[in-house]
RNA sequence: CGGGGCGUAGCGCAGCCCGGUAGCGCGUCUGGUUUGGGACCAGAAGGUCCCGGGUUCAAAUCCCGGCGCCCCGACCA
């Protein structure tokens, strides 16, 4: 019995299980540079899913894109004081040109020519704020040229001390959205706007339910006035926070003189956001729904939606099951269902279904001498679930059970978000929970940074968001669950990534 | 940057204590038989044993010094 490489169980190591997962799917593989990583195409193919259904939903809100440069002039960062010190500490620098040899041999063959240094040294781009404004200044005068809405797509790089695939490396891809208004209203707006498009695409697409609300003044962005932001509970019990969006007030506006002239003849600072996903949602993604036979993919940003899995014994067999193969994975790509007929001789199915499995496809069909005999095809669900399915009208019957697939991913992890999340929390309560197996932890907050890092200290809990409304409990919590001082807010709590 | 684990065939590992021709499983290739949940038989290819020094007649193995990767913590998306 060949039996393959196997997945560690969650239960047993949870770091290893997700590694495994991503190794057996194929979504990635560790380069050989230290921190960064190889997006595999199993891997690119579920970003790209995810950014043709957020790009159509950024165009459909008026926005278009743009490509602003890696590199960015080192002064550029300095601009904005709160900026340059959160990011100080993580950015990669372009201090030469050229090469030199050295006329030794192996790694020391060559070496950085000091006759090529640079004056100013440029920033690899850790986000691009600095450099998009410095252009905002150029293109803007009049408030005819507001709102300016644009979007990139692109790569950035963060010099982390520890990465994890998808989760943090060293360099990542990401959408930033930058924009310029008006009046600070709007771009509040804005900023609401496409925390929305980003709950939508994470509900809808990912079938990942998460949470909205503002991070507190430890928690929020660099440079930013307010930061909002999605977080989701990911298998462990741990929060991830899926994604974010800025509103930057004048801070950029002023520290790169983004002005524009009002109707009134009045010289005004605009108001920018900036908000953006990123590769982590992949993580996000894997760590929601994956089990300990791999990766488990909703239908709609699956790769591979539907595998045909043909069985046959002799050669006349094979010819009639690879003929109704054909014709259904036909019918399924004319439906515009992602299909793959996996004809191989060289594996037996179950190899196969192992197989596919490991890489997410939400569901099987399998065509054996029976199945063709009876006009039927046996389906089988990636979450589980086996039925014979008739080959009339199959097409509209796969479209229907990706959309129950599609559906039960996302209320099965709804209920566990649930099941691992307690309201109106005493401290004892909190205490208990976070040493526990941990969750979404609701309770009042006074808002003082003191209390947030003695938390953070004792239980290695931060606040993730101050919730949306939408999110709040029925009954607000009165006094802070952790000193008992009137609450300004409810809080939810989580140890994240 | 601290703690732990590990570097031997494409992948997973054994061998190391006690030095003596480098092995096993999976995968790959060839041929044949197979195919409704990880097929079997026969044959074959495939190695700077992480790197550099040292000890020795002889080093994957012992000694010294490096490097790299994974996991856990501090920092962060």
């Amino acid at each position: 019995m060949a039996q393959a490489k196997k997945i560690t169980p969650r239960a047993q190591d949870f770091s290893e299980w997700y590694n495994d997962v991503i190794m057996q799917a194929e979504l990635a593989d560790y380069s050989p540079v230290r921190g960064c990583m190889v997006i595999r195409p199993h891997g690119y193919h579920v970003w790209e899913l995810m950014q043709r259904a957020l790009d159509d939903m950024f165009k459909a809100t008026g926005h278009r894109n743009a490509y602003f440069p890696l590199f960015i002039p080192m002064s550029f960062l300095a601009k904005e004081a709160e900026h340059v010190e959160g990011f100080a500490k993580e950015v990669a620098l372009v201090t030469h040109t050229r090469l030199k040899a050295t006329g030794k041999t192996g790694a020391q063959a060559v070496m950085p020519d000091p006759a090529s240094a640079l004056e100013e040294p440029l920033v690899v781009r850790p986000t691009s704020e600095t450099i998009i404004y410095a252009m905002f200044a150029k293109w803007i005068q009049s408030y005819r040229d507001l709102p300016l809405l644009l979007n990139q797509w692109c790569n950035i790089v963060r010099w982390e001390f520890r990465t994890r695939l998808f989760l943090r490396t060293t360099e990542f891809l990401w959408q930033e959205g930058h924009t310029a208004h008006a009046t600070e209203a709007e771009a509040e707006a804005e900023a609401r706007q496409m925390l929305g498009v980003y709950r939508t695409f994470q509900e809808q697409w990912m079938a990942m339910p998460v949470i909205t609300g503002l991070k507190t003044e430890s928690e929020k962005f660099a440079g930013a006035l307010r930061t909002y932001a999605l977080e989701a509970l990911m298998q462990d019990n741990k929060a991830l926070q899926a994604g974010t969006s800025h509103n930057l007030g004048q801070n950029f506006a002023k520290a790169f003189t983004v002005q524009y002239q009002t109707a009134a003849g009045g010289l005004e600072y605009v108001w920018n956001t900036s908000w953006g996903v990123s590769t982590r949602m992949i993580g996000g993604l894997v760590m929601t729904h994956s089990d300990d036979n791999g990766l488990v993919c909703p239908p709609r940003l699956a790769p591979v939606q539907v595998v045909i899995v043909p069985i046959w014994k002799s050669e006349e067999e094979r010819g009639q099951v690879l003929e109704v193969g054909d014709k259904v994975k036909a019918e399924l790509v004319k439906a515009g269902i992602r299909v793959e007929l996996d004809a191989r001789d060289s594996l037996k199915p179950g190899a196969k279904y192992f197989e596919w499995e490991a890489k997410g496809v939400p569901l099987r069909l399998e065509i054996g001498p029976r199945d063709v005999a009876a006009g039927q095809v046996m389906t089988a669900r990636r979450a589980g679930g086996k039925a014979p399915v008739k080959l009339d009208g199959l097409a509209r019957t796969v479209a229907t059970a990706l959309d129950e697939v599609q559906a039960g991913l996302f209320k099965a992890a709804q209920e566990r978000r649930e099941a691992h999340s307690i309201r109106g929390v005493t401290k004892q309560q909190f205490l208990e929970f976070m040493k526990g197996v941990g969750g979404f932890a609701y309770g009042g907050f006074c808002g003082s940074a003191a209390c947030e890092a003695e938390i953070k200290q004792e239980t290695a809990a931060t606040v993730r968001v101050l919730p949306d409304p939408e999110f709040r409990s029925p009954e607000v919590p009165k006094t802070c669950m952790w000193c008992g001082k009137p609450s300004v807010a409810e809080a939810v709590w989580a140890q994240a990534y």
